[in-house]
DNA sequence: TTTTCTATTTGACCTAAGTCAAAGGAGAAT
DNA sequence: ATTCTCCTTTGACTTAGGTCAAATAGAAAA
């Protein structure tokens, strides 16, 4: 592994090479297929989670069975590391379960374990790297206000509305011309993501396609009108 | 003002005399009446503050004018102070505004105003407020996405049943004998608070009451049937 | 290619919860 | 006490979006 790869994350990247080899000491490199589990809720906690390439989602599953995706990580971030300052007397006596389901979406996802006791203290020391971590949960913390008002407050179009502008600011792909965006995530996945279910995503995406705002083909969202797509996110 | 009142805090509860004299020097402390406005989210972002006093509510209004509340701070917890971690640079050159409103949902509630600037310089340096400041922010993260799932996963009647049961056990009087708990915001708040609406909420108050959970009178809700609601919630 | 399996879409139906309108109720102000 | 508010409840109605069942389409395996 390179050091290279642990200082893309955001949480690692203001860290210098004698502290990065520090991290690739205590860390290891781990690989996931498609849909194979990172962790499960059951699991004790053991450490966290910075993902390299792919994508991995964390969801609940319901009393009924139904499941909702809370975060989908991308490269560069890091999942699962809340509970490490929740409450340090809990880890360190490993009492403590990992707070929800961790899985890969992508083939070959890439992900780097870093086990808590180590980390703990080797963080406890480091200001700038206390600095990065709040400032990583100060954003994770605005997204997920966004979640709750989104979800609280906006029916399913502006959620799919909002959703398909997200992507699009995030993967931008060159040509304005014709803007569009490729779900990286299949629609079952995205319909509990956005807190719906795939039949109304479905037919969400007939009634915008219906009044000409996307074209849907498979994966590819073609968006055919931004500004009336971005009114109606609102 | 007394260094005790700040200590209470749990950001601040660590600290020395020293420290907290430091916080006391650089803080003050203002009092705000029910309904009276802490900031908009159009105000430029110039601090956070801590609860000494009272309730705190924090809370979006959509487009078309509904309400919904994010947060409800009690006394010893903090607030508002997310954006001064997430973009520094924008916070230091006062082009930050507060990403949300808030208010005072009590007589006489009790602020401390902690500005950025300074508070960014003590802290940058003291690696235990550091770690209270992350263990904070965890602790909300969590609160926030057990949030989501409630509004995601769960009716209202389940909701309603929780926000019952985590009030009792924050409010635990006494006498368990006869278990109940004393609303501290108006039904119009709890309402946007669980992701309903007045009407909503008056009718599900009226279902449990049918079924022999709770009976309510007014702002005091009596628990029937805790194990029966304590099923309902799941 | 053919089969099999899973993901997605469509249709018919239903229900939880929202909207609108109005009536009570409780506390504050006069 | 009486009026004025604001908060809460009730009733009648509507609807977004969920459920269930079945059809269709892709993708992977044989």
């Amino acid at each position: 592994m390179d050091l290279k790869d642990i200082a893309k994350s955001y949480m690692f990247a203001s860290l210098n090479d004698e502290e990065l080899l520090e991290i690739e000491k205590i860390s290891k490199v781990k690989i996931y297929n498609k849909s194979e589990s990172i962790f499960f809720d059951t699991e004790p906690y053991s450490g966290f989670y910075i993902v390299l390439k792919g994508l991995v989602k964390i969801f609940k599953i319901s009393k009924d069975g139904k499941e909702h995706i809370l975060h989908l990580i991308n490269p560069g971030n890091s999942f699962a590391e809340v509970p490490l300052f929740e409450n340090s007397e809990k880890i360190l006596s490993d009492e403590a379960k990992y707070p929800a389901n961790a899985s890969a979406t992508e083939d070959y996802t890439q992900v780097l374990f870093i086990p808590s006791r180590p980390f703990l203290e080797f963080v406890e020391s480091n200001n700038k790297l206390l600095l990065k971590i709040i400032s990583g949960f100060a954003k994770r913390m605005r997204t997920l206000t966004l979640h709750i008002e989104d979800i609280a407050l906006k029916d399913v179009v502006k959620r799919v509305a909002g959703y398909i502008l997200s992507e699009y600011k995030i993967q931008q792909s060159g040509s304005s011309v014709n803007p569009s965006i490729e779900l990286n995530i299949s629609k079952n996945d995205l319909a509990s993501y956005i807190g719906t279910i795939p039949e109304t995503l479905s037919r969400t995406f007939k009634k915008l396609q219906e009044d000409d705002l996307v074209v849907v083909n498979g994966s590819v969202i073609q968006i055919t009108d931004l500004k009336k797509l971005q009114k109606l996110s609102l």
